[in-house]
DNA sequence: CAGTATCCCCCTCGATACTG
DNA sequence: CAGTATCGAGGGGGATACTG
């Protein structure tokens, strides 16, 4: 029995801090924010999160499963016997109640620091978009767009039922291919490019169904919006 | 020069992962929050933070305002050279993004920890019930509110222009008092008692101006509903 | 694949003592 | 009051080896 570290907690009876007492310590919110976009695998959530150990992460891990903000289970349509994690339902709740912080986060960020393809991922940009859309889609819709933002792939789903995103190239092709490069992305949600100029200008270039793509400049206009503050 | 520690990073391009870079470490939110509730000077946060080092708080103080989430300045109003912390404009809108994980972090305290008195201050519940009714205040209301939470005592002072939350008795009478045992609010916030009743069970007695309770009441209610997820 | 088990180093944290 | 200086303990992180 190793890795039982006694947790450090503040010990206050106020919500932030008891927040912060289960997911405040290095590593669990970004583990969070990696099964926020979907159910994983140790192992590719030790790929996801680059610099983290290994037995960091099976701390990390019994944390939270132990918190209740994960679930461990067996994933049956995969093969061998390959164990998955989810996040509970506290844990959805928690994802959804990060957003804001990470909004904080992207809107000084992009005004602050210079882009490095190599330390992005396209399904990062995509669970931001896909978080809270769910409650104001457009009716009927149901489509795939594929987002290629510089040398990252990742593939935004968008049905009535909820929204998804999955890491990679789309399997059956996409309703629409979205393209552009790393430097477009943080103009934009650094506030100095307006989506309509780099649609108009080919910065963003957005080709196939003309009314699924229309559906989602919706939908990205008005996380942009979001951004800024009231 | 010390205390210029290089500080870690996950260096991602992730809104949340740069957020986490800025306020990820320990103690910071807090500070933030104690800021949130009103400025204050070095060793007022150093009391409030019960179990920092002061060596800590001044190494957290100096990387804040590098961020730009606080201010410093010298407070005229007070005797002697007495500096005061404060946030920015910055570290307001990240007060106010962090109030759905504060409330998430209620939701799971009040159903699973115990109340222990000696850890609670009722300026943090004030803080909680202050933030962003800013914008759905009844017209006209102009009040001050002192609250006895157990042994804790703060006031809350709600007027059209905006809140303001301060620790301790209020020096002026209050328009209306209200007092309860900490077991009745963790029974409120833990949503295991129906505010309607602790006030006719005399749980929550609230004593004054009629209308100015009746007032306080409606944003009560309207913030323990927001507590329970959508 | 999904972890556990060590080893080692260093940084971080917390406590205390001290200073202008 | 507003910090700085110092020091000990331990948690975090990388590397690697090992297991079912």
């Amino acid at each position: 029995m190793s890795g039982m570290a006694t947790r450090r907690s503040y010990g206050q009876f106020c919500g932030l801090a008891h927040a912060l007492d289960v997911v405040g310590e290095r590593w669990t919110l970004l583990i969070v924010r990696e099964l926020a976009i979907g159910p994983k695998r140790y192992t590719e959530l030790a790929d996801a999160l680059t610099g983290i150990g290994t037995s960091l992460l099976a701390t990390r891990m019994r944390q939270l499963e132990a918190d209740g903000v994960i679930e461990r289970r067996l994933a049956l349509d995969k093969p061998g016997s390959s164990v998955v994690y989810d996040l509970s339902e506290a844990g959805r709740e928690l994802a959804r109640a990060v957003i804001p912080l990470a909004m904080w986060g992207a809107r000084h960020q992009m005004a602050d620091v210079e882009f490095d393809e190599e330390l992005f991922r396209a399904e990062w940009l995509l669970a931001f978009l896909a978080a809270d859309v769910r409650n104001d889609l457009p009716e009927g819709l149901d489509a795939v767009y594929e987002f290629r933002i510089g040398a990252s792939v990742a593939a935004l789903h968008l049905h009535a039922g909820g929204t998804r995103v999955t890491p990679g190239p789309t399997e059956t092709p996409a309703d629409a291919t979205i393209a552009a490069a790393p430097e477009t992305v943080a103009a934009l949600v650094g506030g100095r490019l307006e989506l309509g100029e780099a649609l108009t200008q080919g910065l963003l270039q957005a080709d196939g169904d003309s009314a699924a793509v229309a559906a989602l400049v919706g939908v990205i206009e008005k996380r942009l919006r979001a951004l800024v503050p009231a």
